[in-house]
DNA sequence: TTAAAATATGATACCGGTATCATTGTGACT
DNA sequence: AGTCACAATGATACCGGTATCATATTTTAA
């Protein structure tokens, strides 16, 4: 503290000062060092470290026009899928030197755009949001500031932006169609709220899609629509085993459902695979862990991230050449409980 | 489109020219409409509409030396209980305004003192930290710049900073002497990883404790030190149940470890509560909804979330009279494995 | 040896808001 | 009518970096 008795922040000028050289010399010494010469550098290098220099990056964003912000949207941090997400995300932008900024729009499209206003308000470089389902304004925003933009969870060829994920409607299709190729006649799905989700209407469409192609109908009264709760997923099955006496099988679009969904069977002393087998989707560590094991599909989460992060640092860097759909695939669980 | 054929971002100025207004007054009419005459505030908030004009913070913050940011660390994202905080504690800030900068440190003192150092390179206005422990460096950089400073999730009144959270000894230490009053006599502890964490060390001291309070000896042939993972807490289970013959009761300083511990004793089928108890720590989701039920600590993480956001606010707004310690208290739920 | 090219440093201005102080307009009160 | 208080608006400068262009120094080439 000695170094800074009246407690005003330490710019760059008294760095320059202290180092002997000007102010545009020892900014680039800490940030364009091979402009300049290694000993101008050691000496800048040293006064910053003596009076404990923390560059102002809301100068510097206003100068060159960067922020090295990064903003990203889930639908929400409760979810380990996408708190695990945006933990890769985020350990592959700080090493670059970019700092996330994080939301959480709660499922609500018309959040995600004052969170995007905010974001660009910042001046974030580049935006990564989850799924296609953007208001109208969102799109506009992002068009006119021009904001370079991924779009992780799901893939699809109609939407505007990159898009990094899997197709969970094959995916849910895959599924759907193991579980019967297993024999199963009844099989019951516990799928997300639909509204705004585009990954959950996808879930449902691979689901009857499979159905419909065994020359099976859609039986709406198997079908229930619930919040990504442990909670919602149990009562979504109390509910279907009242209304569906020969049920043989859950595919739940969510771990989290299939979780609540088998306590609720443990509950009811249904034995699981035995009396009915039980799928999930995310394969989050709980369903691994758990005895019986959860089948389920393996989203490659942490390679979303990645990937995510990646195309985003890119995007910012102007490199061409970046594929519209980066579908990283998913992969069929097969374990107990179904 | 239209408005902007040219791609420049829209400036105060280009909202000003239209509004027939100087770029002060509209800076005013945005943001302290109190000082402008309604009819000129309707002028300028026409023009900016029109021209759908974003503020640029970083200019905002670099003028007023406020950023409007706050930024927050929590030692990972992969735990929900600290995803949940920092969804209460965005949840908060962001009516008030402000946006959260997040990082997780990964239990690492070095990693988030390189977070704090890019925080206050943003000039975040307040910090909100998890737990007791930092570097010599990053105390310092906080005092040197003087950043308002919350730390969650534990208190003690040897920290320089103001707390807000509860007694994680005083929980362990209660729960600890309720399983010994259920007549337990032989019990085991799951604990965190002690390095670098201080509510891993106060959960094992209040374990120790109440031991030590019976006139029994601490035995650490009964203790394990184990990551916080399902599959960490099931292998320290397995660890105990092999050299412990005479285990009745575990407590886990997590619910995380606990329901891994959960799992393996149902791989072993030993049952719970009645071959041996269990107890956990956190009061997450997973342990209510799991049957049997786990008996646990409650900790009031939303609570945390809201009041520290709420502290850093009153700090950021230069208030006084906050209390330096702020114990929201916990509760212990018993459910059925112990 | 000297011009040309490359390297290192500096002066100035600018990014886009807003603090600060100055000015003008408006009504209130004597 | 004149002074004062206050409201509304504007001119200017500044926040703290760095882009840009100019200048000085060194190296290379011829």
């Amino acid at each position: 503290m000695s170094t800074n008795p009246d407690h005003k922040p330490v710019t760059i000028r008294d760095v320059a000062r202290l180092a002997g050289v000007s102010p545009i010399t020892a900014s680039r010494a800490l940030s364009k060092s091979h402009l300049v010469k290694a000993a101008t550098r050691k000496k800048v290098e040293a006064a910053a470290n003596e009076l404990k220099f923390i560059s102002n990056s809301a100068a510097g964003s206003l100068s060159n026009r960067r922020s090295n912000m990064v903003g990203i949207i889930v639908p929400t941090l409760s979810n380990a899928i996408f708190a695990d997400t945006i933990q890769s995300i985020t350990s592959s932008l700080m090493p670059e030197g970019f700092q996330a900024l994080v939301g959480s729009n709660e499922y609500c499209p018309q959040r995600e755009e004052d969170i995007i206003r905010t974001f660009i308000s910042h001046r974030a470089d580049a935006l990564i949001l989850t799924g296609h389902t953007h208001t109208q304004a969102a799109e506009e925003m992002i068009a006119q500031y021009m904001i370079p933009t991924v779009e992780i969870w799901n893939i699809s060829d109609k939407s505007n932006h990159i898009c990094v994920g899997m197709s969970n409607y094959q995916a849910a299709f895959e599924m759907t169609s193991f579980l019967i190729s297993r024999g199963y006649k009844n099989i019951g799905y516990i799928g997300g709220i639909l509204e705004n989700n585009d990954r959950s209407q996808d879930r449902m469409r691979g689901y009857q899609k499979a159905i419909e192609r065994c020359g099976w109908s859609v039986d709406p009264s198997m079908m229930r629509e619930s919040a990504y709760e442990f909670a919602s997923g149990a009562a979504a099955m109390q509910n279907l085993l009242t209304k569906s006496r020969n049920l043989d099988c859950v595919f739940a679009s969510s771990d989290i459902l299939a979780f609540g969904a088998l306590m609720e069977c443990q509950r009811n002393d249904i034995r699981i695979p035995h009396d009915i087998a039980l799928a999930g989707f995310d394969n989050t560590s709980i369903g691994a862990i758990h005895k019986p094991a959860l089948t389920t599909i393996s989203v490659p989460w942490q390679r979303i991230g990645l990937k995510a992060a990646e195309i985003a640092l890119r995007l910012i860097r102007g490199e061409a050449g970046i594929n519209k759909i980066n579908d990283l695939g998913f992969e069929l669980k097969v374990r107990d409980t179904a």
